[in-house]
DNA sequence: CTCATTATTTAAACTAGTTTAAGAATATTG
DNA sequence: CAATATTCTTAAACTAGTTTAAATAATGAG
């Protein structure tokens, strides 16, 4: 049944007809993942691109020195993958955790060829939702060198209001490239401020 | 003639018949671009994507207290373009000048779309591409966030070191998202270990 | 419900990187 | 070639964000 949902986020992108879209959605399978549960932990090759379709997952990685850096969350509507690792099937550097109870639709990279030769116009909607990703990655990193911690926060919670409720401060400190204590003395400063 | 160089861009990515292969490079047009020219200047419209063939040229945008941040550069055999202005024909934030004498093969917008009409191939050859491009874009996050400046440093001069001869080190600097100053502390330290 | 774990806050000492200012070295232009 | 502009360097004072450590609050497992 999420399969319409699928064929909704795909339709907004590149109109498909009925039949090109069940053809589509066909290659996508239901997978529950619990909480804490990961589906990809660092050196395992990436074997499943996902669509959230409910719950949250984080995407990170860890330093050398052990630190556990957030890349970014995907939560309802949003697709996990390792992009690399995926394409040329190598060794991940990623973790992908869930961070609630949470459902995919996933399919196997074989599969996604497959479905790139049976339906070619799926190479173009791949075309235009990577163009987008290119464009959206640019912009994050350009926020981090133009915006200060307190700025970046301030746009966080503005831009994913839903996801600052699912996660922890911790986390979103990660994602924001601080130490959750700087984010703890922000949230301070910045309650302080709207009682004034 | 540097329409072979293109040719062969391509055909590393996705292989294509003689025919194709023309029929695409055919939409490539060479552009001449003087040292110090923009092809973009912040707030127009992105109208070509440009294959550098010769020279080299920085994207940058001009964040709000005017301090200039470059996002990257593009020397030979890279691309130049405002992935966000050029798709959705927006105003684009970014500017786009030529660092050295340099010469472009570029495509309009509306060619592009042709072309992808003409050859449905380029839709998979720019989907590849800009799949490798997120991936490019997310490491250089990823980067940002666990090394060091002296380590974001090193790290640019060992995989582009014939960008770091065609570019200033102010441009580097901005690049790494750090002041001219520290970097040139950082090379005087750099300089004073490597004479031990 | 209780114990244990993990997240959050606070604060003080610290450090990586910035700011400001000025002089020296390079490049660019007429 | 001289004049001008720009880049590069140095250094001191500064600040945004880190580290360390400890206390408190919240959450989760049994």
């Amino acid at each position: 049944m999420y399969h319409e949902l699928l064929k909704a986020y795909f339709n907004k992108i590149v109109r498909f007809t009925p039949n090109e879209s069940d053809a589509i959605v066909r290659y996508y399978q239901e997978k529950r993942v619990a909480k804490g549960e990961f589906i990809l932990r660092k050196n395992e090759v990436f074997r499943l691109e996902g669509y959230v379709v409910e719950g949250c997952f984080k995407v990170s990685i860890i330093d050398e020195k052990g630190n556990e850096k957030v890349l970014y969350f995907a939560a309802r509507d949003w697709w996990v993958m390792d992009i690399d690792s995926f394409a040329n099937q190598t060794a991940s550097s990623l973790n992908i955790q869930a961070i609630e109870d949470s459902t995919l639709l996933v399919i196997s990279r074989d599969n996604k060829e497959r479905l790139y030769n049976e339906v070619p116009k799926v190479e173009r909607l791949f075309r235009i939702m990577y163009q987008r990703a290119v464009a959206a990655w640019q912009k994050r990193l350009i926020r981090n060198q133009t915006m200060n911690a307190e700025e970046r926060y301030q746009h966080f919670i503005t831009i994913y209001p839903e996801i600052t409720k699912q996660v922890t401060n911790k986390l979103i400190a990660s994602y924001l490239g601080i130490t959750q204590e700087f984010l703890s003395m922000i949230r301070r400063r910045r309650s302080k401020k709207s009682t004034k």
